[in-house]
DNA sequence: CGCCTTTGACCAGCGC
DNA sequence: GCGCTGGTCAAAGGCG
């Protein structure tokens, strides 16, 4: 079987066609469930894809600006809370992410527009963690990026929160029904956005 | 001019 | 209580 996210013919022509066209390969990922803070809701591209050659995937053209540019609006109104309440307001937020993906760069276009607030050198990683915060205002969306200590090829993302505004860009592509059932659910929903973009007006059909 | 990144400082949680 | 660590703030400067 083909992959979903290869081009189909109403797809952009930039979309990739074969795997040779991937410059990442998402090889793990997690979901968090609503209102769990521990990493037990781990689970593998087969137990949510019923199809075990299906791959999941993200595909070039992923410009360096795409995440960075645009607009922002400044959301200040979190300042000056105490960890714990945030920590309280991370789990009530909702569904939290964490993939990694094969990648030369660190910045995925996932078709939102983010604003980075800070970076830290973490313990037992030479590499910094970049923090970001969804652009557009109000939305409590938070994205840390880092990546891998043990394999700096690879690129560790995770996302906190749901968006509570529409993506500013459509994302197009097309996959088989029980794939499309999966990808509807609000956490594949954030993981195709994240790890599933692309340059150009984006539709999801 | 507006929005962005950078970066040092600050704060709170946690383990000892 | 103290030190370490992760997360956030906010001022400064850059860029289109």
């Amino acid at each position: 079987m083909s992959n979903p996210f290869f081009r189909q013919p109403n797809m952009p022509e930039f979309f990739p066609e074969s795997d040779d066209q991937f410059p990442f390969q998402l090889s793990d990922y997690l979901v968090l469930e609503e209102g769990s803070d521990d990493s037990s809701g781990l689970k593998s591209p087969e137990d949510l894809c019923p199809s075990n050659d299906m791959q999941f995937k993200t595909p070039a053209c992923l410009p360096e600006s795409g995440a960075n540019s645009g607009q922002g609006v400044s959301d200040s109104s979190n300042s000056k809370l105490g960890t714990k309440k945030l920590k309280k307001m991370k789990v009530e937020n909702g569904v939290r992410v964490a993939f990694r993906t094969q990648s030369d760069v660190e910045i995925l276009d996932d078709g939102y527009r983010w604003r980075k607030y800070g970076k830290k050198s973490v313990k037992n990683s030479p590499n910094p963690r970049n923090y970001y915060r969804c652009s557009n205002g109000g939305c409590p969306v938070k994205k840390k990026v880092e990546r891998d200590a043990k394999d700096s090829a690879f690129v560790i993302t995770s996302y906190e929160g749901r968006h509570n505004h529409t993506c500013p860009c459509v994302i197009y592509y097309t996959a088989p029904q029980p794939f499309l059932d999966y990808a509807s659910s609000p956490e594949m929903h954030l993981l195709m956005q994240s790890a599933v973009a692309f340059q150009g007006p984006y539709v999801i059909t």
